[in-house]
RNA sequence: GCGGAUGUGGCGGAAUUGGUAGACGCGCUAGACUUAGGAUCUAGUACUGAAAAGUGUGGGGGUUCGAGUCCCUCCAUCCGCACCA
């Protein structure tokens, strides 16, 4: 036994001297270690593995493949996170290979509010952890040879990135969406509009409450009032938003980080509360993004989720005139117009401006407490009730269009202010919420489809029988009577048609310092301008604390001197984590252009990302948000790139098992899994390392975490067995595996090899470090191979032995389709069967073993740069083009058939391939096995296909 | 509840898209070379059965000469949206 010090681990290197030819008894062992150190360091000196070609290699076909960038967390990388680094990887040194001029960039997200929570408690600058963490990420995916061309990274906090999201904010600032052209257009040609026409004409997505004015008011309008009025159409424009506020964070939340009143990240309470906020029009684009979808290669799930994100209803908006109230109108959004004669009453957000009309004008006591009541449920709580919802009457009354009979008003959360026009008509015979609101106040619930339901049973929501009970519509079925009540209600000027989207303008802004300024003033109205484009970047200032203001205020109101040279304040908000995200891809491919956010010469070129890869997680976040943006700049010119992604595949995630103790509610007593069922407990996760074959080292729990030291155990026969669950390797599950430690045992290229080898790459799977074995063995066997194969070889001089020459173009074929179909865990074993078949043979031709090392290379590039050079190539292997097949060497001269008697495979027949089916019949039919399963009986059939099967079928 | 996906040996997974189910790898069993084996090589390894043979791709049904693959239905698991009027 031999022992390398490798540096890292001493690694025992077993092998045997004995029984091996000479030449390779000196055979030098494969030391990973020093092999992926030397290749490490040879690769340092270069751009990257290839490098880079110029834009002067136009003819060159081009291929931009794309990871989605990381945050740069404290944490460091897990296995996990190589999975859809390493596919990359493989598709990119497969189509450089193949002539391709490839862009595979790595860059960081670097903004976002872990930086800013460290910054918070040692006083440390985020922009001091982000680049320890960056450089820390670099040295990991470098270590596995990710070929990167670190030239062309960006990083979202840098102020040469953010000049451009800022840029493009004022864009979006300094625009407005023209509905009639369905486009964003500069906000210049909406003032020429309005100079001409006011806005009585325009058609333009604008807040829901904008007052109409004529031509001549806005020329009247002092300059203020005329921002006033453009902040109402601009693209990017300030709102009084509902937003959850957490007081702890000193910041607003977007509703996915808040769970059930609390923060996800801290678990502090969060409150609504209605502050001046940065929104972004993205509703105008829903139509847009949603009929895209269909053009988009994208897995069907995730255009599912975007659907669903979007929400797109069709109904119809109906008005009510208010009982005792003259002029006073109710409008309703409807997706069953049909049901108008089973209103039993009606509902409104607490939220509704009559409603707070009525408070304010009755000052009812009841009233005003269920508003406030309603303000600080969320959403989801406030649609989460399945058996009793809350609500009150308000005395008042609606008129039905159609038959004058009075409907109550009722004030109801579950209702949503912004859903349609928060406001519903309530049929309790036909909706399931409108019938539990019924059924909680016990009002009347009324039928007008015809349905075998019980009024008991609950409602019957389907679209679909005879309508009744219902005037004119009576006797029509459910989509005739929606387009007649429609008909009814447009002529009787009560009603439209409406498309209502889930959609909501996303907010913009966020209460906290480690994110893109606003590069926004106020001048002494109060109002935002917009600064010049020479003033960008908007440098992010220093602050004398990271936390909010006393007075409340963003951190920025820490800043000295926070204003523009005139001394306007500037604005104390910051862009939210998904800005710079939304156009990254843009930036790759013109990463140091101070003109421009992207040339049109770059532009041209690249063309936009062929393939994205990047985690299911941001379904309907960031990959909505880029859509938008891109939409947003191809409508302004910038680029003509509409859509960011037209390919797109999720990698898997990495599972493992996590380890769970119980303890009990209130006692530090932990309970052995099989004894939980009779107790009351909590699920603690706990490191793996603590568990061997599910029974639990109490020593090293103990001496984990005070809390356990003095825990007392329920075991099961003398053994405390933990519970164990697959799941998303987490740092707050304590499952992950950390690369460094697999990279030291078996090297980077074993590593990426597993990695690919486990299974689709889309799929999520489990980790199980005893496959890597399997890898690791092929790898040798590799080394081994070709060190036997060049000290045999007498080069050019071995006659060529057609059988091996068919294998390696086997195997070409097979490892070249399996990559183009990104399905790296058959290449692989395409790679392994190769291997296997080739070193049966005593010599191997020196061609067949350089085809086998570039066929390896995407997987493994260290062992292939190393053998590449033993075998005396002085060249750089990445320069090399990839093996092309030859369907003439894999021709077969004859094909074994399988015979089967009713379906039931019998024996096998070997005939010429183009033997003819009459031939083959007759052989078969006379074949001895057959004829046993045949004798006696009648042959009804003979199916033969010609080079796969023959099948006899009898009577 | 809705939407999407998945279900194949002890395990990870293959299957030319309707044509030999279980490639490749792990694990396991036996053997070889060995002081040794956690190196390497050889053979075996879905299940039942002594064999002949039979049974097998979550369950049930169907189409077909032929179904892991297509259709219907049910079940389980995972992911997403969650009572969006």
């Amino acid at each position: 036994m031999l022992h390398f010090d490798t540096g890292v681990a001493t690694i025992p290197i077993y092998y045997s001297f004995y029984r091996l030819p000479n030449h390779i008894l000196y055979m030098q062992p494969y030391i990973f270690t020093e092999i992926e150190q030397k290749w490490q360091n040879k690769w340092k000196q270069q751009k990257s593995v290839t490098a880079d070609r110029s834009l002067t290699t136009n003819h060159l076909p081009k291929y931009y493949i794309l990871n989605m960038f990381p945050y740069p967390s404290g944490s460091g990388l897990h296995v996990g996170h190589y999975m859809g680094y390493v596919a990359s990887d493989i598709l990119s040194r497969y189509y450089k290979h193949s002539g391709y001029h490839v862009m595979n960039p790595m860059g960081f997200d670097a903004f976002g509010l872990p930086a800013e929570q460290h910054a918070i408690q040692t006083g440390q600058h985020p922009a001091v952890t982000t680049a320890k963490n960056i450089e820390k990420y670099i040295v990991q995916l470098k270590q596995i040879a990710l070929d990167f061309d670190w030239d062309k990274s960006v990083n979202t906090s840098e102020p040469e990135y953010y000049k451009w999201t800022q840029w493009i904010f004022l864009e979006m600032f300094n625009s407005w969406y023209n509905t009639a052209t369905q486009k964003a257009a500069p906000i210049h040609a909406l003032i020429q509009e309005f100079i001409d026409h006011g806005n009585t004409k325009v058609q333009a997505a604008c807040d829901d409450h904008t007052p109409i004015f004529s031509a001549k008011e806005w020329n009247a309008f002092s300059e203020t009032e005329k921002q006033v009025q453009l902040l109402h159409y601009r693209l990017a424009y300030l709102k009084d938003s509902m937003v959850n506020w957490c007081e702890a964070l000193g910041t607003v939340l977007a509703n996915e980080e808040v769970k059930d009143g609390f923060s996800e990240r801290g678990g502090y309470p969060v409150t609504r509360k209605k502050m001046k906020q940065w929104s972004l029009r993205m509703t105008a684009y829903a139509e847009r993004l949603l009929i895209d979808l269909d053009r988009l290669d994208w897995p069907l799930s995730t255009k599912e989720m975007q659907r669903n994100w979007l929400g797109k209803s069709q109904g119809a908006e109906i008005t009510f005139r208010v009982q005792g109230q003259k002029g006073e109108t109710i409008t309703v959004f409807t997706t069953r117009p049909e049901t108008i004669f089973g209103v039993c009453f009606i509902a409104l957000a607490p939220e509704h401006p009559w409603v707070r009309a009525m408070a304010n004008q009755t000052g009812d006591t009841a009233l005003i407490a269920y508003i406030e009541q309603s303000k600080n449920r969320s959403d989801r709580s406030r649609l989460a009730e399945t058996t009793f919802l809350s609500g009150l009457f308000v005395g008042t009354c609606v008129i039905h269009p159609f038959t004058g009979a009075p409907l109550p008003i009722w004030v109801a959360d579950y209702v949503l202010p912004r859903y349609g026009r928060g406001a519903i008509m309530g049929v309790p015979a036909h909706d399931k919420r409108d019938y539990i609101f019924a059924q909680s106040f016990d009002l009347l619930t009324f039928p007008v489809i015809e349905s075998t339901f019980l009024m008991e049973d609950g409602p019957y929501e389907a679209a679909e029988g005879k309508m009744i009970n219902s005037d004119f519509l009576n006797g029509l079925s459910v989509p005739e009577a929606a387009e007649k009540v429609m008909q009814k209600l447009i002529q009787n000027k009560i009603g439209q048609y409406k498309v209502n989207y889930r959609l909501q303008d996303p907010i913009f802004s966020r209460q906290r310092y480690w994110g893109e300024p606003f590069p926004i003033y106020y001048k002494e109205d109060g109002l935002p301008y917009g600064l010049s484009q020479d003033q960008l970047p908007l440098l992010l200032p220093p602050v004398s604390s990271y936390r909010p203001n006393p007075s409340g205020a963003p951190p920025l109101a820490n800043a000295f001197h926070w204003s523009t040279p005139e001394g306007y304040p500037l604005d104390l908000h910051t862009m939210p984590g998904w800005a710079g995200s939304s156009w990254y891809f843009l930036r790759y491919m013109d990463p140091h252009n101070g003109e421009t956010l992207l040339s049109k010469e770059k532009e041209a070129y690249w063309k936009g990302v062929d393939f994205y890869i990047g985690g299911a997680e941001h379904a309907t976040g960031h990959l909505l948000y880029a859509r938008f943006w891109t939409k947003l700049l191809y409508d302004l010119g910038h680029i003509h790139i509409n859509e960011p992604f037209p390919k797109l595949l999720h990698q898997g995630i990495i599972q493992k098992f996590t380890a769970i103790v119980y303890r009990l509610k209130d006692e530090n007593v932990l309970v052995s899994a099989g004894l939980i069922a009779q107790y009351d407990v909590v699920p603690i996760y706990i490191p793996t390392a603590f568990v061997k074959k599910d029974v639990l080292d109490l020593e090293a729990l103990k001496s984990w975490r005070s809390e356990f030291a003095d825990a007392r155990f329920l075991l099961e026969e003398g053994k405390y067995i933990c519970g164990k669950k697959m799941e998303k390797m987490s740092k707050s599950k304590y499952n992950v595996v950390d690369p460094d430690g697999v990279i030291a045992q078996y090297g980077a290229d074993a590593l990426r090899l597993y990695l690919m080898f486990l299974g689709p790459l889309e799929q999520s799977k489990p980790w199980d470090l005893c496959g890597i074995e399997g890898v690791f063995r092929f790898l040798n066997k590799v080394w081994r191979f070709v060190h036997h194969a060049k000290a045999l070889w007498t080069p050019n001089h071995l006659p060529s032995n057609q059988e091996m020459v068919k294998i390696i173009h086997q195997t070409t074929k097979n490892v070249t389709e399996s990559i183009k179909k990104c399905s790296f865990n058959t290449a692989i074993s395409s790679l392994m069967i190769g291997l296997n078949r080739l070193s049966t043979f005593e010599k191997v031709t020196q061609s067949v073993v350089e085809d086998f090392i570039l066929l390896l290379e995407p997987f493994a590039p260290y062992i292939a740069a190393e053998l590449w050079e033993s075998i005396g190539k002085t060249g750089s292997i990445t320069e090399v083009s990839f093996p092309i097949w030859n369907e003439t060497y894999l021709a077969e001269k004859s094909f074994e058939y399988r015979i089967a008697v009713n379906g039931k495979l019998r024996t096998k027949m070997v005939f010429d391939y183009n033997a003819s089916p009459m031939a083959i019949k007759e052989a078969v039919l006379v074949h001895e096995v057959i004829q046993k399963w045949t004798a006696g009986k009648v042959i009804k059939n003979v199916v033969v296909v010609a080079n796969k099967m023959v099948n006899v079928v009898l009577e």
